[in-house]
DNA sequence: AGCACGCCGACT
DNA sequence: GTCGGCGTGCTC
């Protein structure tokens, strides 16, 4: 019979942003000019009874689906791909390793407007070379307003002066007419509006710091890597000239043309390094985080993707921002959990950025006070170079940390009377002391005094918690809430006592033995309004406020500089934890609070009260410092096969059904003796920490490999064999592949 | 994720 | 007799 002819049909293979592990296939309009259509490109489809954005992955003339059955794609978005193949490969493998569906990941570098399908619009600012500006300045060497000064000051260090239309306005409104200094547009000249920034000085007028040989080393060791791969890790403790390195390290990049990507853990820690970023250097900087708009955003990322901007500071989600010209990756405070996505895509921006500068050919610095445990162990085995800042920069000391051993003593509210002595001894020299519990509300259990009944939240395996301020008891895990109760609801009779200590009852306590003196309380509760934490922290710094009290959010960023007395209330909470990252955290976190103290030419103390004050750890990390405290963890680490010396995933199951879980482990274990190829070790499973949470039974199953890739191969013939699991639709799973809280 | 289909309780 | 509950299944 002879062949018919038939012209096969372009297929479009597109990812979905939908929760399924699977690819679709639509049929390319026939009028397309496929050269210029290359995978990346998002495009508009038909899905289901709705429309959706789709990625573009392939081109083919195959598919397993019946050709007659697929559908046209509505249109095409782009012009061009907005991510690089390499960055399209990089969400490829992110998908891959952490086990979650390509469209989701993919649609996690863009945007949140270009992921609804908005066109990828930047609207140029016309820029203006002006040949006349310098002459302009220089007849403005009279007597001027600081305004006027800094304004000349700013184009005068610019090689090829341009300006923008906002730039030329902030310029003109500065003098009046009769000064003949206005600068119209006859004099200027439009001019390119991609021109590289080498074109332009780097450098503002606020230059280098004067470095020291250690500085100067780890700068040159980054330098000498520039346009190759290359992990760095940076430790440097605090006011060690951690961001100064980091400066000139950007600047080599800049004047090299390139582009710098830096990730920062939390935006609150942003403004100061986003001003010195801004006094350093003449380039564009592209700002991105949760707080801004998402036309913000949107901007922030098509600059850094058309090349306008230089610099991109930014958190977590800033990973993926596509890179016209890639220079150099900058992760600061790498140890921090928050880099760490607990939701959905669990990736670990730090994991993945260096996967993303291995594949750019450029280097990657990870810098921390307190290297997290996989970081230093990957500088022993050779593969991170690790800088080292030992010194405090300028003239500033190391706090002294002690232990406070509160067992059997004078103790009120949570404060031994030996810190009160310290306290008092500070603030009578006029200095600030700062106190630091994790723990909000007033106090973290209700009991009655005479049955024993306890304030229970009656949807999580929780107690509830005291707010005294509100007069109400609240679940920290879910929204429940209710009014404080007066009585016993069981006994009837009994006294209602409050049991333990939150920074509420601490601020009480404060107001008794110091009232004298003013006192701040830095926590979620005091500072939900927007602004309020910029308010205290400028009382605090301009010296309006003697005592300092809050929980977490004091341990990052803030600079106390007249803090010379810091406090650590309960350190005995980290200690034992089923949690075996509990210990690390703990360290870090006391570094870190003790870094707040002790600035400039003060000498700072760091108090830590303790009712295990021989805890080896904690001596360990006192007389030794943090460093020696890590190479005792590694060694417990590796005793124990514990990551970093293993790679572990963690499978999370939930049900409002408390049978649900238990019938989904039982098809699971099943399914698990015909995979496992017996490396993998499975680890439960059990009943997670909190067994019930928000009104949901919690279980967990724990993989653990010493082989990264046996494990990978292990999940990745697992996960398409869960989801078919009938029993798997009952409940709510996921996988979390390195986990950071096994909570 | 949406969205529809589908089989069981209180209502115009 | 219906309106609507959300369990289950599918999306090229």
């Amino acid at each position: 019979m002879p062949k018919l002819q038939v012209v096969d049909p372009v297929i479009f293979r597109v990812a979905i942003p939908v929760p399924v592990y699977r690819l679709f296939d639509y049929l390319a309009p026939a009028d397309l000019d496929l050269k210029a259509i290359k995978p990346g490109v998002r495009l508009e489809v038909p899905f289901g009874k709705s429309k959706k954005i789709a990625y573009l992955l392939e081109i083919t003339q195959q598919s397993d689906i019946d050709v007659t059955k697929l559908k046209p794609i509505i249109r095409v978005l782009d012009q061009q791909s907005l991510l690089s193949s390499k960055d399209l490969r990089l969400l490829q493998w992110a998908s891959d390793y952490y086990q979650h569906p390509l469209g989701e990941v993919i649609s996690t570098a863009f945007p949140t407007a270009l992921r609804q399908g908005k066109p990828a619009e930047l609207k140029v600012e016309k820029r203006y070379c002006l040949t006349e500006l310098g002459k302009a300045i220089d007849s403005t060497d009279l007597k001027r307003t600081p305004k006027q000064k800094n304004l000349i000051d700013k184009f005068r260090v610019r090689e090829q002066p341009s300006l923008s239309e906002t730039e030329l306005a902030e310029w003109n409104s500065h003098w009046r007419p009769s000064l003949n200094l206005l600068i119209t547009k006859q004099l200027l000249m439009p001019c390119e509006v991609n021109t590289p920034y080498v074109a332009l000085k780097t450098v503002l007028r606020n230059q280098p710091l004067i470095c020291n040989p250690q500085q100067k080393t780890a700068i040159d060791s980054v330098c000498g890597h520039l346009g190759s791969f290359k992990a760095f890790l940076l430790e440097g403790i605090t006011g060690s000239g951690k961001t100064e390195v980091y400066l000139q390290i950007i600047q080599a990049v800049l004047e090299q043309g390139l582009q710098v990507l830096v990730l920062v853990p939390e935006i609150t820690l942003t403004p100061q390094l986003e001003e010195r970023f801004k006094q350093r250097f003449a380039v564009n900087i592209a700002i991105s985080h949760s707080k801004l708009t998402d036309k913000q955003r949107q901007i922030a990322w098509l600059q850094m993707q058309t090349g306008q901007c230089s610099i991109m500071l930014g958190t977590r989600s800033a990973l993926f921002t596509p890179l016209k010209r890639p220079g150099l990756i900058i992760l600061d405070e790498e140890h921090d959990g928050s880099f760490k996505q607990q939701e959905g895509f669990r990736f670990s921006a730090r994991d993945v950025a260096l996967v993303r500068a291995k594949s750019l050919a450029i280097p990657v610095v990870l810098g921390s006070a307190t290297p997290s445990l996989e970081s230093l162990h990957n500088a022993q085995r050779q593969r991170y170079e690790l800088l080292h800042l030992p010194e405090r920069a300028g003239n500033s000391i190391e706090p002294e940390l002690q232990l406070l051993d509160i067992r059997n003593k004078g103790i009120q509210e949570g404060l031994s009377d030996a810190l009160i002595a310290e306290m008092h001894k500070t603030l009578v020299k006029n200095e600030q002391v700062l106190l630091f519990l994790n723990r909000r509300g007033f106090a973290p259990t209700l009991i009655c005094h005479s049955c024993g009944w306890v304030a229970r939240c009656l949807r999580c395996d929780a107690n509830l918690v005291i707010h005294y301020d509100e007069a109400r008891l609240r679940c920290h895990h879910c929204a429940q809430e209710q009014v404080l109760l007066k009585q016993c609801p069981d006994c009837k009779g009994g006294q209602l006592t409050p049991l333990g200590l939150g920074t509420e009852r601490v601020e009480r306590v404060l107001a008794d033995l110091f009232a004298d003196k003013v006192t701040v309380r830095l926590d979620r509760d005091t500072t939900q309004r927007k602004g309020t934490l910029e308010k205290y922290l400028q009382q605090i710094n301009a010296g309006a406020v003697d005592i300092i009290l809050g929980t977490q959010m004091l341990a990052k960023g803030h600079h106390f500089p007249n803090v010379t007395l810091v406090a650590i209330l309960d350190v005995d909470s980290g200690l034992f934890s089923i949690d075996f990252h509990a210990a690390e955290k703990m360290a870090q976190m006391i570094v870190q609070v003790a870094g707040r103290a002790g600035r400039a030419d003060k000498l700072g103390k760091v108090i830590m009260q303790t009712r295990h004050p021989e805890h080896p750890l904690l001596t360990k990390l006192i007389t030794e410092g943090y460093n020696s405290f890590a190479q005792t963890v590694l060694v417990e680490r590796k005793d124990a096969a514990l990551p970093p010396y293993s790679y572990q995933a963690l499978l999370r199951v939930q049900s409002l059904e408390p049978e649900a879980p238990k019938l989904f482990f039982q098809a699971l274990s099943a399914l698990m003796q015909n995979i496992n190829s017996g490396h993998t070790l499975i680890l439960g499973p059990v009943v997670a920490p909190m067994a019930k949470r928000a009104g949901q039974y919690r279980y967990q199953l724990l993989f653990q490999n010493t082989r990264r890739n046996e494990l990978q191969g292990f999940l990745k013939t697992l996960m398409p064999e869960i989801t078919k699991l009938k029993q798997a639709k009952k409940v709510r799973w996921s996988l979390d592949v390195d986990p950071v809280d096994l909570y």
